[in-house]
DNA sequence: GATCAGGATGAATGCGCTATCAGCTTCGCA
DNA sequence: TGCGAAGCTGATAGCGCATTCATCCTGATC
C-alpha cells in the first residue's frame, strides 16, 4: 500500500474532525455544505483540523443519505476515438463546472455489454446518464424509466427517446452526401464504412438517394473494424482490385477513413479529385490541413456534449424544456477532396 | 424526469425485495454476492422478484459498509489525445474484467487542477488511483499516501514514486533521438513539441546530447497548444520563416506534429527526407501509413495501461510486488521520413 | 424586565447495504 | 435415540454522512 493510514488506527470521520476542532460532526459537516451557517472562529478551528488530518469527505455516504451523487453516468462505444472522445470532453468539461464527476465507460458496439454497463453504472445512483445513440436492449429502457433520472441519448435524433436526446438525422446526412455527389456530377460512387450502426445508416440513405438521382448503384466496402487511416488505405485497394471501381465519388464513413483513401489514391498516381473524389464525415481537425483538404460532412461533436449536458442539467434542475428532441444538424464542408 | 418511478412509491431496495420473495433482506444480498448460500427455490423467487422490479442494488451502501468500492480513479491530461486514451482503454478494459469500474477525469496541464480532481476522486473512496506524469503537488502527495491505497503514476518513471510507476525514461527517449540524428549523419536539428512536461524533457535532452555529437544547438519551436496536423504545419512554416531552418532533422513530441510537418514540406516542394527528415513520437496507427511513413520513436501505449492496472490488482490482491517501478522503454522505429 | 427573533449548535435518526453471530433444520452416523 | 456437522436463514449492528428538530444563546424591542 502506498500509506501509513491516516493519522490514527482508525480512518477520518467528519465526527473525528468534530472532536479535534471541539464542535459535534453536524457542524463539520454545515462547516463544509455552507460555511455561512458557521461561526467564523468554529471554520477556522474545523479547517485546522482538516488541514492537519488531510480530511476527505466520504461521497459515499453523503450520496447515500441525501439520495445525491453528483455523479453523471456516460457510456460511449470507444474513447479512443476522437468522434467521442471530443463529445465527451466537452459534456464533462460543463459537468465538471457544474460539479458533477463523470463515470465513463466503453460500452464497445455490441448491445448486450451496454446493458450490462447500465445496470452496474446505475447501482451508482448518478444523477444523470448519457447514452450514445438510440438503440438499446427493452431491458435497458425500462431500467432507465424505473431509475427515475435524466437520460440523454447522443448522437442521433428519434421522436421517442428514452427521455431526451441530442443528434442529428443519419439518413438526412446520407441523402445530403448523395445529392453533393450528384449535384458534382459524380455518376458513380462508393461507401467505404467501419461497420458501425449509424454509418449503415447514413450508407444506406446514400445509396437509395443516389440511386434514385443517377440510377446506379454504389460500390460498398464494409471494414467491420475500427477506423484508421490502414484501414482507409485497405478500402480502396479492396475497393479497385474487388469491385473493378474506377472512378467517382468515395464516401467514408470518417475522415480517418477519407484520409486513408487520399492516401492510397496518391500512392497510386490516382488524382483527386479528377479521377476519384473523396468525401469524409466529421470534420476532425486535420481534415482542412492534409493535402488534398478533405470534403466532409462537418458535424460539431463539442455541441452535442455541451447541448447533452445542457439539457440534462436543466432536467436536474428542475427546469422545464419544451422539447426534449435536439436536431443540431451538419454541414457540408466543400474542400478540395471532391 | 425520465420515469414514474419504481413500482410503489417507496424506492426499491433489497428489504422490498425480500418482502417479495419471501425472505429478509440478509438472504437477498447473500443471494446477489454468491448464490450458492442460498437454496434453489429461494434464489428462484428472488430473481423473480428483482426482474419483476426492476431492482438495481445500490452500491453506494455496500460500498460504504463493506469499505471496498469497486471503483478505481483515472487522471490523465486530456482523453482527446490517442496518447492517453489509448492507455486509459487497456487500463480500462482490463480493470472492468476484474469487475471494477473507472472514474476517470481529465485534469488539463495545469497542477493544482489536478489537486483539485484527486481530492474529488478520493472522497468516492476509489480502490486505488491512476494519475499521468511524476509531478504532483506536495498536498496531492500528502493526501493520496493518508488515503492508504494503491497509487500508480503513468508514463515516466522515478526512484521515488508515491507507491508505482509504470513508464520510461524521457531523457532516455531524447537522447536516443538525438543519437540517432547524428548517426544518420544529420548536422542540423530543430525540435517541435507542444509545451507539455515531458515533451519538454525529451527536447532538453535530444538538445543536450546533440549538441555533444555536433557541437550545433538545434533550432526549436514551442507551440504551445494541443498537437494538431494544423499546428504541425504551422510548426515547420515557423521554423523555416523565424528562424531559417533550411534543413536537417526535425523532432516532433508527437507524430500527429510529425504528420504535419511532413505535410507543409511536401506543400512546399521540400523532399523528405532528402532535406529534411522527420523524427515523430508515439507510433500512432497512421505513422507506418501516411506516405513517407514515419520515423518515430514507439511507445506501446495499450502495454503501459495493461501493466498499470496489472501492478495496482497486485496490490489491491496483496501481492507482493518485488520491486514497484516498471521501465517498459521505447523503440526507434525507422521507416522513410528519417 | 419580559418577550421574541434570529443565529449557532447539537442529539437523534436513518439512507441501503455487508459483516457477524446466532438460530433453526435436516441429515448422517454411532 | 442422540448428537454433531452442515446448510440455510434471520436479527442486529454499524458504515459516515445529511436531515430534522430541539436547544441554547445573544441582542433588540416594548
Amino acid at each position: 500500500m502506498a500509506a501509513g493510514g491516516g493519522d490514527k488506527g482508525g480512518r477520518v470521520t467528519m465526527a473525528a474532525i468534530g472532536r479535534l476542532a471541539g464542535v459535534s460532526q453536524v457542524t463539520v459537516s454545515r462547516a463544509l455544505s455552507d460555511p455561512s451557517k458557521v461561526s467564523a472562529d468554529t471554520l477556522r478551528r474545523i479547517r485546522e483540523a482538516i488541514d492537519q488530518t488531510g480530511f476527505v469527505p466520504n461521497a459515499l455516504a453523503g450520496a447515500l443519505v441525501s439520495r445525491k451523487s453528483r455523479l453523471i453516468s456516460a457510456l460511449v462505444p470507444s474513447i479512443t476515438s476522437i468522434v467521442y472522445s471530443a463529445m465527451v470532453q466537452a459534456f464533462g468539461e460543463r459537468m465538471r463546472a457544474k460539479g458533477y464527476q463523470i463515470l465513463l465507460s466503453e460500452t464497445g458496439s455490441a448491445p448486450e455489454d451496454e446493458e450490462d454497463a447500465i445496470m452496474l453504472h446505475l447501482s451508482r445512483r448518478p444523477d444523470a446518464m448519457m447514452l450514445t445513440g438510440i438503440h438499446h436492449s427493452p431491458k435497458a429502457r425500462k431500467v432507465l424509466l424505473g431509475a427515475g433520472i435524466p437520460v440523454v441519448e447522443l448522437w442521433d435524433v428519434t421522436e421517442s427517446p428514452i427521455d431526451l436526446c441530442v443528434g442529428f438525422s443519419h439518413g438526412a446526412a446520407g441523402r445530403a452526401a448523395a445529392d453533393f455527389a450528384a449535384d458534382a456530377g459524380y455518376r458513380r460512387a462508393a461507401l467505404v464504412h467501419a461497420g458501425d450502426e449509424r454509418a449503415l445508416r447514413r450508407k444506406d440513405a446514400f445509396a437509395e438517394r443516389f440511386r434514385q438521382r443517377t440510377g446506379q448503384d454504389p460500390a460498398e466496402i464494409n471494414l467491420n473494424a475500427p477506423a484508421s487511416l490502414g484501414q482507409g488505405r485497405l478500402a480502396l485497394s479492396r475497393l479497385i482490385e474487388e469491385t473493378g471501381f474506377g472512378g467517382g465519388l468515395i464516401f467514408c464513413s470518417s475522415d480517418l477513413l477519407a484520409h486513408g483513401v487520399v492516401t492510397e489514391a496518391q500512392a497510386r498516381g490516382l488524382r483527386i479529385p479528377q479521377e476519384i473524389g473523396v468525401l469524409g464525415f466529421g470534420d476532425q481537425e486535420f481534415a482542412a490541413h492534409v493535402e488534398p483538404a478533405l470534403t466532409t460532412l462537418s458535424v460539431d461533436r463539442e455541441a452535442l456534449g455541451r447541448q447533452a449536458a445542457e439539457a440534462l442539467l436543466c432536467r436536474i434542475e428542475g427546469e422545464p424544456i419544451d422539447r426534449p428532441i435536439f436536431d443540431l444538424g451538419f454541414k457540408l464542408v466543400r474542400r478540395d477532396s471532391a
